[in-house]
DNA sequence: TATAAGTACGACTAACTAAGTCCGATTTCA
DNA sequence: TGAAATCGGACTTAGTTAGTCGTACTTATA
């Protein structure tokens, strides 16, 4: 309940390593699948997925890599989040999220008012936390 | 990511319609799964795991039931959360939650402690929800 | 005392999701 | 041209969630 997905966390390690480096320094997936022990192939396609958000940059070919592209400062767990699954990072209840109607009960469902609102606190919790702030 | 069980919406909603009970009411299983069209099986070992949690009380046989024996003010969701799942509500990270070593990565993890401190924060505004304020 | 209405409890299955793997294609430097 | 890197889809495996089933126990009451 509530756990973060293991894409999630290695997606947070190898921003926060590159959030280590440099201005201008690249990193490749081999480097940092190495150095913290994750699975290479899974690795790789967060680092993809999170390219295509524009959170970090790529550089295709030999002495390739990737950049932070995004100031830690600025950048918010929540999009990391946000770029690795596909759907804002906090969707407690299944109805709202996604697409609206869902859920069959949900005619007859009581608690979905004070669910959202629970959800919105949480939501404002989650925004508040930077990639600066994990350090 | 972070969406709440259908087995602890079931029992939200059991939990809030008991509330409106009068005082010494009681309320079956049926009753409920009818009510809200809910799966009768599954609500009814919900409605079992509240009871060995002291949540509910439960009177068997005929005209047997369930009756709500915590006031809402102060019965927080997060209790209910504990009796059907059996863990803390709030587990965002793996390795401190349950047992501490599972993570195969724990040694070269940069992100747990961080991680730790936004599970805290979440917890807290989880904490302040009761079943009063569902209504 | 038999029956019906209820809870108690464990085992089982189906569907879904998360985690990880594999393979081939493309890009680019030297 | 070959090596080192990103790109991207298909696939497999493991684990979890949701739901079902069968049976036993409890109790009021006709
Ligand atoms: S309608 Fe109610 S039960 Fe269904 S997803 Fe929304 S909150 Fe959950
Ligand atoms: S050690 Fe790091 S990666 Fe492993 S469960 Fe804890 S926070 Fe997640």
């Amino acid at each position: 309940m509530f756990q973060l997905s293991k894409k999630i966390e290695y997606a947070l390690i190898a921003i926060k390593h590159m959030a280590y480096g440099r201005r201008g320094q690249l990193f490749t997936t081999k480097e940092i699948s190495d150095k913290y022990q994750l699975p290479y192939d899974l690795l790789a396609k967060l680092m993809q997925k999170l390219s295509k958000h524009r959170i970090i940059e790529s550089y295709q070919g030999v002495n390739g890599g990737y950049i932070l592209s995004r100031n830690p400062v600025e950048l918010k767990v929540s999009e990391i989040i946000y770029a690795i699954e596909g759907k804002p990072s906090v969707t407690i209840v299944q109805c709202e999220s996604e697409t609206p109607e869902n859920c069959s009960i949900h005619t007859t469902c009581t608690i979905k008012n004070p669910l959202v609102k629970l959800q919105s606190n949480i939501n404002k919790v989650i925004d508040e936390l930077t990639v600066m702030e994990m350090f």
